[in-house]
This record gives structure tokens, sequence and C-alpha cells, in this order.
RNA sequence: GGAGAGAUGGCAGAGCGGUUGAAUGCGGCGGUCUCGAAAACCGUUGUGCGUGCAAACGUACCGGGGGUUCGAAUCCCCCUCUCUCCGCCA
């Protein structure tokens, strides 16, 4: 959500914003809707402020014993002038409400240009991919092993749907909580275990509404399935005035994600790379304006530190102007080497959202000095995806036979297991 | 699911349809007193929006939305949430 004053007071900055998102400029008409609002607004209150004068004077009168009748009269006449200017002061700020939640945020100014994926820019490279003779993706190594099963999962649920079993099973449990694990102790993010499912006004918090509301799913009483952790954990301080002692309020969970994937029909339809449903490990924080920055650099070193432990490769690309999600400012994507895919992948994405989030949500602090409240800024990224982590492993430690190797970090997590399908 | 009670400022807690943006207490902040502190006393202490260079003024907000009225925290309706009892339940 953008503030109206700031695009009032810098409308040609605000347009070179949108341009860079590909939009018209705007910055008139919206200026242009604003001043007509307060307009009416202004007019509203004057006529408020002589009704309020008026029956001040009827309970004066009264009180001495008068009737007030004329002035009794005077006010009612007021009353329909009053009803439509309500009524029109409503709709306009609606409107200008509704045109100012439909854009997206004003992206960083280092934010590379360019008009889709193949633009993004590539700013670092971690580890070597492994020499792997003829290697397997990790649905043949699944099914191999009889612990990933694709046919029973879609008899029961549909297309993009897995089940896992055994140790793969294992493996994913043991993923989650290695990764909690590691930024709860060595990161100081806080676990938290939140709802799965949410309300509009969360889901209008972090922008998934009104736009992308065709990306979830919904229940029959009007609830959302979170499509990321990001979403209650973001919204953990919604309408409140937050101390400044309280931030930077990191915070982590580990959730299944659902995610109705409607508009990637035909994309990634093997394996489990694109579910409906997966498992991700959530880092989001809340900071003060002036922190944010150097918070988005530490939370992708988190979600880094985690593939490094692992031995996997990985780089880490910066997404250019034409593939940032809405919300964000800026966005850092860590892209996962697939062996049996040969090429990386996407495993996380960590944004750093301004107030963007914040304005929609109504998270602000108050410090000692200053009196007047401002809004927050929120973070997000995964730390990371579970679902692709779990790919990545078989992928990248699979042997010759189709066994895994397990990384060491992991095996105090699966009982000291060695090997899967040994 | 059935029956009932409730939602007021940072917290607790008053509030007859008319100087109530809201008593009182606690907390916070500033001051007096003190060598300092405590205590006591005095003052101050919400948010949004608009007009204005500013001081200030106006307006809205007592869970949310409608309504009645010259005038609503107060009356009526709907919704949400909380609590109690009963039933069901991991």
């Amino acid at each position: 959500m953008h503030d109206i004053k700031l695009i009032r007071d810098n409308p040609d900055l605000f347009d070179k914003g949108m341009a860079r998102r590909g939009l018209p400029a705007q910055a008139t008409a919206l200026v242009e809707l604003d001043a007509a609002y307060r307009a009416t607004q202004t007019q509203m209150q004057q006529v408020q402020a002589k009704r309020n004068e008026l029956s001040a004077q009827v309970g004066l009168i009264k009180r001495q014993g008068g009737d007030g009748a004329d002035l009794m009269a005077q006010v009612s006449a007021l009353k329909d002038q009053l009803g439509a200017l309500e009524e029109q002061e409503k709709q306009q700020a609606q409107v200008l409400e509704d045109k100012l939640a439909a854009l997206p945020n004003i992206l960083a100014s280092d934010v590379p240009d360019g008009k889709d994926e193949h633009d993004n820019k590539e700013l670092r490279r971690f580890g070597q991919p492994p020499r792997l003779e003829n290697p397997r993706e990790h649905f043949e190594l699944g099914e191999k092993l009889g612990q990933m099963d694709f046919e029973h999962a879609s008899r029961m649920s549909g297309a993009r749907f897995t089940i896992l079993t055994d140790q793969l099973a294992l493996l994913e449990r043991a993923l989650g909580n290695f990764m909690l694990d590691v930024h709860t102790r060595d990161f100081g993010y806080r676990e938290v275990s939140p709802p799965l499912m949410v309300r509009d006004a969360a889901m209008f918090g972090t922008a998934q509404l009104p736009k992308f509301a065709e990306d979830l799913f919904c229940t029959t009483t009007g609830m959302w399935l979170i499509p990321t952790a990001e979403v209650p954990l973001t919204n953990l301080r919604m309408d409140e005035i937050v101390p400044e002692k309280d931030l930077p309020l990191r915070v982590t969970a580990r959730t299944p994600c659902f995610r109705s994937e409607a508009g990637s029909a035909g994309k990634d339809t093997r394996g489990m790379l694109r579910q409906h449903q997966f498992y991700k490990v959530e880092l989001v924080s809340i900071v003060t304006p002036d922190k944010s920055e150097e918070e988005h650099e530490c939370m992708v070193s988190c979600a880094e530190s985690i593939l490094q432990r692992l031995g996997l490769a990985y780089r880490v690309i910066s997404l250019c102007t034409g593939d940032i999600g809405f919300a964000a400012q800026k966005t850092y994507d860590i892209e996962v080497w697939l062996p049996g895919q040969n090429t990386y992948r996407e495993i996380s994405s960590c944004s750093n959202d301004g107030d963007f989030q914040a304005r929609r949500m109504n998270t602000r602090f108050r410090t000692e000095a200053e009196k007047k409240p401002r809004f927050v800024h929120t973070l997000n990224g995964s730390g990371v995806a579970i679902g692709r982590c779990l790919i990545a492993i078989m992928e990248n430690f699979q042997n010759p036979d189709g066994s895994i190797q397990v990384p060491q970090v992991l095996r105090p997590y699966m009982h000291g297991l060695e090997v899967i399908g040994a």
C-alpha cells in the first residue's frame, strides 16, 4: 500500500517507480482523486461542525425549559446534505484505497532492470556441483526406493501431491527440525507455530489479497489456507504499535504451504518440485526502517547457511524488475543445484518489503524520542523450502545404485542413518 | 451445536441520550521538595484525518458495520471476538 501523501509530494518519482514495474503513469489521476476526496471531507466536516453546534444549543435551551423547535428544524434540514456528503466521502475514500491497494511496491534503486527471469542478476555462487554420471531425477530415485509414491497420492488427491514414506518421510521431518534448530539456536529467530488458516484481513496485510486470490485455497467458511508462513508470521503484530525495544522481531516457523498453482498448468508436472502442498521453514523479520536493508542481507545469509551446512551448491541472484513480486522492494533468490535437471532451481526467496505490508497491516512502532508512531519494515525469506531441499539432497547425494548419502549434519536427526536405501 | 454474560484510553474500572474524548485508580512523562532517593504534592499523558508556514482550529473514533434522534459510549439491528454452563470432540 502506498502513502498518498508521498505521491502527492513526489508524483514524478512515483510514476518513475511504476514505470520500472511496467505500469503507466498514474500519479496525476491519484492526486486528483485524493484532492476531490479531501475537498468532500472538508465540506462534510463543516456541515458536521454546524450540526454539532446547533445541537449543543438545543441541549442548552431544553435544559432551560425551552423547546428549541426551530433549531431542531434547522439541523433536520442539514441532514440530507450531510448524508449525501458522508456517502460521497466514504465512496471516494474507498475508490482511492482500492486503487492504491492494487499497485505494487516501488522497487529499490539497485534492482536490476529486465523483463523476466532471464534478466535476473547472479550475485555469487557457493560450492561445486557434484560430478555424477547419468544423474537421476529425484522422482526416479524416490520411486526406485519405494518411498515416494505419486500414484496413490493422485488417486486420493489428484495431481501435484506426493506420499513420502519411511526414510524419505523421516528425511523431510529431519530437514525441518534441522533448519529450525539452526535459525533459533544460531541466528536468534523465535520459533512460532502459527495458524495455517487466516482471514481476509491477514491476506490483505501481506498483499496476497485482493489481487492474487486465484493462487489461494479458500475453505467453505471463508478462511484462506496459507500459501506460506510469511502470512501468519508477518501479521503477528497487525493493528499494533510495537515498542521499539521489541524490535527487531525475528520469527521462524515450519508450516505446510498450500498453493493452487493456478497459472502453472503444465509446468514441472513430474515429481514433487511443484506441489499444491509442501513444507517450508520461513523467516520473518519486523524491523525499524533504518535496519531493513542490513536485515535483508542477514536473512539471505541465514538461508544460505542451511545449504552450506548441508553441502549443497547454490547461487544467489537478485531478481530483476520484471520478475520481482508485488509486495517486494528487492528480492534475492537462492537457487540450488539439481543434478537431475542439470540446472539451478529456486529453493529460497528473500524479500525486503519496506513499509508496504506494514501500511496494509497497520503495524507501527514508537520510539522513546518521537511521539508519532511510524510504520515498521517487514522482511520474509524461505529458510528454506523443505520439499525442494529434499529433492536437492536426493539428487546431489545419490549413489550409482540409487541409494542416497545422508549429509553429516542431518544424521543426528535421523537416528544416525548414513545412507537412505542402503 | 444449545443457554447465558460481556467488549470503554497503556492497564484496571465508572459512565442519567445533551459542556463526556470520556470520572476514578494504577502506570508513564515533566516539575516542586531532597545531598540523592522514596513518599507527598502539582501538572501532563490516545489515534486517524482535514485546514494552516505555524500556533491552533475542526472532525471522527468507547470491538466492527448499519439504524433511531435536533443530539448516541449510552437506545435498536447485524457481525466479530472473549468468558461461563451444557453437549460433542483430538
